[in-house]
DNA sequence: TTTTTAGTATACCGATCTGTATACTTTATG
DNA sequence: CATAAAGTATACAGATCGGTATACTAAAAA
């Protein structure tokens, strides 16, 4: 075989990442079993374990997918929110309320993979501290057009914004968060620009 | 019987709690088997059903136990750490910093429960929901006597640097995201009281 | 067309999960 | 001292966990 992903379709792989995202980004990893994953993707145990040798295999799939959906999707929106660096900074925020107002929010699903394995050493964890430190290099590359005496400085701290703005959403189940810390970062960005 | 709690010492209920607590905050909640809970804190299972009707119960338990402990000690360093508003508002990140560098910094257990629970309506979440507002309602009173003419603007911002730097510090496993916030907080204190 | 691959359907395995039952022991108090 | 509460030790029940085995089917490739 090979013509698989029937024609801009989704491969049986695909789908079982898919399903799996959405129960763990509900749920939790642990407390999402291999048969709910199964009976929800219309897809067989047979064919998950065919495509994933283990359910940490699958965890890792899905974390290395969706980090790549949700980093490409938040430089897509920042770089479209604004022409420049200072307007693209604030758009950071923009997108975060759109994000925390979608229904399927709970919350940022890196965050809590880390709140279910505290080993630190382990792959699962490397992938959510990665993309963190990404989203932050990217943070950081913004902030360094800005021209402030310590962009550092100044993108540890709006990254700091958008954790509190993040996990503060998803346990008030209230998008202005995001207004919140963009009143904040612009404080900051005119401090660190002035 | 009535003289548990031998003489200064804990009750098995305390002990059980507590033995949950660290586990919880490790793993998590779904991670952690009753059966752990029962070989660590050395305490018979049956003993553990006399004291809690569920895992659930034993849950809240821990819950109620930590929201206790842990808004009592936060208040008592903050109010410890400087006589003035400001430098209260201030001493917030010295305590965030000093509990980020324990060994078992594991987090904020409250966010970490809320990743397992989504469900908005349960107690659990409740509790995890009422800590947070609590926390910022005490932040908010400090905020009223700095001198601001938006005091809940600012205890808003101030809310999300706290939160933002716990779950970075969680994530990168660096205590001196403390010293972000602190710095930031500082930037927003001045532009608010100027 | 024949063969191989990917899939379904379903039953099963051993381990672990929450929770209960049975029988015995410690211990505080009336 | 006698009693009753609180505890230990241990086995077990029923469900679910992650993962495997068997038999059959659809479909693409050779």
């Amino acid at each position: 075989m090979e013509g698989n992903r029937k024609r801009g379709g989704s491969s049986k792989r695909e789908v079982l990442i898919q399903t799996a995202l959405e129960l763990f980004g509900k749920n939790g990893i642990h407390a999402t079993g291999i048969d709910a994953i199964v009976e929800r993707s219309g897809v067989t145990k047979k064919t998950l374990y065919a495509h994933f040798r283990s359910k940490e295999e699958l965890v890792l799939a899905v974390l290395r997918q969706y980090d790549g959906m949700a980093r490409n999707e938040f430089m897509r929106r920042v770089e479209g929110g604004g022409k420049t660096p200072q307007a693209r900074l604030l758009a950071i925020f923009d997108f975060a309320e759109r994000w925390f107002q979608q229904s399927n929010f709970y919350g940022c699903l890196f965050i809590n993979t880390i709140g279910e394995y505290s080993d630190n050493d382990t792959p699962i964890r490397q992938i959510c501290k990665d993309y963190k430190k990404l989203v932050k290099g990217y943070i950081l590359s913004l902030c360094e057009q800005v021209g402030t005496s310590n962009p550092q400085e100044l993108a540890e701290e709006l990254a700091l914004l958008l954790e509190g703005a993040t996990v503060t959403a998803q346990v008030s189940q209230n998008p202005k968060t995001a207004k919140i810390a963009k009143r904040a970062a612009k404080a900051l960005i005119e401090k660190a620009t002035s």
